[in-house]
RNA sequence: GGAGGCGUCGCCUAGUCCGGUUUAUGGCGCCCGCCUGCUAAGCGGGUUGAGGCUCACACCUCUCGCGGGUUCAAAUCCCGCCGCCUCCGCCA
C-alpha cells in the first residue's frame, strides 16, 4: 500500500511509475477517486453520529411527552446512522480495493521495462575455464549428492532428495549464511513458514504471484515462499524501536513455491524446485536510511558469494519485474558454465514504508508514529549448489570444496565421485 | 477432540451480573511545568492508536481481542470466531 499523501501531493510521479512497471496508470486516478468518495461519505456518518450521541444523553433524563418525542427523533436517527455507516463501509471497501491493487512507487534510477531490460552494474569473480563442463545434475549424481529421481518418486517432478555430500553442503551453506549474519549483528530466526492470509497479503505475495504459493485449505493457511513472509510479519501491529539502528533478522527456513507459471523451464536438476532452504536478510529501518541498508544488504550478499569462490554479477531490475512490493531489487547471478548463463542466485528489495504500511509496522516520532522501511535479500539457498558444483568442478569429476565451506564437509578440500 | 478460565488506552487495574450521568476508574511508569543549594518528595497538567477537518490550536468520528446481531443507545445483552492459560483424552 502506498502511503497516500505522496498520491496526493504527486500523482504524476506516481503515474510515471506505474507506467515504468507496465502498470496502468489509471489506478491512480481510481484510487484518488475512491479516497474522495471515502472521505465525504465517512463525513456524513460521523455528523449523523454525533447528532445521534447528543441526543442520547437527553433521554435518560426526559419525562413523559418529551421523552416519547426525543425516543421517535431517535429512532429515525438510528435508521439514517446505520444506512449512512454501510454507506461509509462500502465507500472504504472500494478505497481498500483501489489501493492494494497499487504496486510500490518505484526508485529514481530503476530500470524502465521488462525482465530483459535489466541494468549490468559490475561483474566480479573469473569465471571457469572448463573444456567440457558437466552440469550440476551430472555432477551431483556421481557424489550420490541429488537424487532427483527417487524425489520424483516419493513427491513428484520438482522435488529431490539432497544425500552424503548433498546434505551437507545445503547444511553447510546455510551455516556459514548464518553465522555471516550473526557477525554482522542479525538476531537468528527459525520462523514458522506457514502463516495467516493477513500475514501473506500484507507482503504483497497475493496480488500478481498468488498462483506461485501454497495453500492449506482445510487451515487457511499459506506455506511461505520465503521467510521474509514470516519476518515481516514477525513486527505485524507493532510499533517499534529504530533509536538504536536498524532491526536486524536473518531467518532460516525451508520455502515452498508452486511453480505454476514455469512448466518446461529449468526442469533438470535443482535449479527451480517446489522445496528448498533459505538465509534470508530482513531489516526495519527509517525510510531515509533505507537506500543505505539497501546496499549493505547487497554487500554481505557479495561476501557470502566471495567467500564461496563464485563468479557472479549483480543487476539493478528492471521496473516491470520488481514484483509488487519493491522499489529497487539488485539481484547477484551466480556464473552456470553449463548452460553458459547468469542465474540468480540473491535477490536484494527495497520494499520502503509498502510492506510496513499494509502490516501495521511503525515507529514512534516527536508527531505521532510513521511506518517503517522493511528491506530483504538472500545470503544463501540450497540453489546455490548448483553455482557451487559447477564452477568448482574439476575434469575428473571431482568438486573442489572452497576453504570456508570445508569446516561443513569434514575439512574435505575435494569432492570426489563415489564408486 | 473434551471441560473450564481469561482477553479493558505501555504495565497493573475498576467497570460487565442489573445497557444511558463513562467524556472508560485508579495506581505505576513516562513527559512537561511549578517548587527547590542538588536530588528525592510534594503540587499542577499531559500520556492508546487510526481517520477526518484545520496554517495552527481546537473540534469530530472510530477504537475495551476480532466480526456480526439486538436496541433510540452496547466495554456491559445475544451469536460466531481468534488468541492465551489450566486440566483431561489422543498422537508424532
Amino acid at each position: 500500500m502506498l502511503d497516500l499523501r505522496v498520491i496526493r501531493d504527486d500523482p504524476d510521479r506516481v503515474r510515471a511509475s506505474q507506467r515504468a512497471r507496465g502498470e496502468p496508470p489509471e489506478f491512480v486516478d481510481q484510487l484518488l477517486s475512491a479516497d474522495r468518495g471515502r472521505r465525504e461519505s465517512l463525513a456524513e456518518f460521523e455528523r449523523l453520529r454525533a447528532e445521534q450521541k447528543a441526543l442520547g444523553r437527553q433521554i435518560p433524563s426526559a419525562q413523559g411527552d418529551e421523552k416519547r418525542a426525543l425516543l421517535d427523533k431517535a429512532r429515525h436517527l438510528g435508521t439514517a446512522v446505520k444506512a449512512a455507516e454501510a454507506a461509509a463501509d462500502g465507500a472504504q471497501q472500494i478505497f481498500d480495493h483501489a489501493a492494494l491493487q497499487l504496486a510500490n512507487v518505484v526508485e529514481d534510477g530503476v530500470p524502465a521495462g521488462g525482465e530483459e531490460n535489466y541494468v549490468v552494474l559490475r561483474e566480479v569473480g573469473e569465471r571457469p575455464d572448463l573444456a567440457q563442463p558437466r552440469d550440476h545434475l551430472e555432477l551431483g549424481e556421481a557424489l550420490r549428492a541429488i537424487d532427483v529421481a527417487r524425489g520424483a518418486k516419493v513427491s513428484g517432478s520438482r522435488f529431490y532428495f539432497l544425500t552424503g555430500f548433498g546434505a551437507q553442503l545445503d547444511i553447510g551453506i546455510l551455516s556459514l549464511a548464518m553465522a555471516k549474519a550473526i557477525s554482522e549483528g542479525f538476531v537468528p530466526v527459525i520462523p514458522p513458514t506457514m502463516v495467516r492470509p493477513e500475514i501473506m497479503g500484507g507482503t504483497g505475495f497475493l496480488g500478481a504471484h498468488a498462483e506461485e504459493v501454497y495453500r492449506v485449505e482445510s487451515d487457511d493457511l499459506y506455506l511461505v515462499g520465503t521467510s521474509e513472509v514470516a519476518l515481516a510479519g514477525y513486527h505485524a501491529e507493532e510499533i517499534i524501536d529504530l533509536s538504536g539502528g536498524p532491526l536486524r533478522y536473518a531467518g532460516w527456513s525451508a520455502c515452498y513455491r508452486r511453480e505454476a507459471g514455469s512448466h518446461g523451464r529449468d526442469t533438470r536438476g535443482i535449479i527451480r524446485v517446489h522445496q528448498f532452504h533459505k538465509v534470508e536478510m530482513f531489516s526495519y529501518c527509517r525510510l531515509e536510511d533505507a537506500a543505505d541498508e539497501h546496499q549493505r544488504l547487497l554487500a554481505w550478499e557479495e561476501d557470502m558469494l566471495g567467500a564461496l569462490e563464485l563468479p557472479y554479477r549483480v543487476i539493478d531490475v528492471a521496473a516491470g519485474d520488481l514484483g509488487m512490493s519493491a522499489a529497487r531489487k539488485f539481484d547477484c547471478e551466480a556464473w552456470l558454465p553449463s548452460q553458459q548463463r547468469w542465474m540468480e542466485v540473491t535477490s536484494a528489495s527495497n520494499c520502503t514504508t509498502f510492506q510496513a504500511r499494509r502490516l501495521g509496522v511503525r515507529e514512534r516520532t516527536e508527531n505521532g508514529t510513521r511506518h517503517v522501511a522493511t528491506l530483504n535479500g538472500t545470503l544463501g539457498t540450497t540453489r546455490w549448489i548448483v553455482a557451487l558444483l559447477e564452477n568448482h568442478q574439476q575434469a575428473d569429476g571431482s568438486v573442489r570444496v572452497p576453504p570456508a565451506l570445508r569446516p561443513y564437509l569434514g575439512g574435505r578440500d575435494i569432492l570426489e565421485p563415489v564408486a
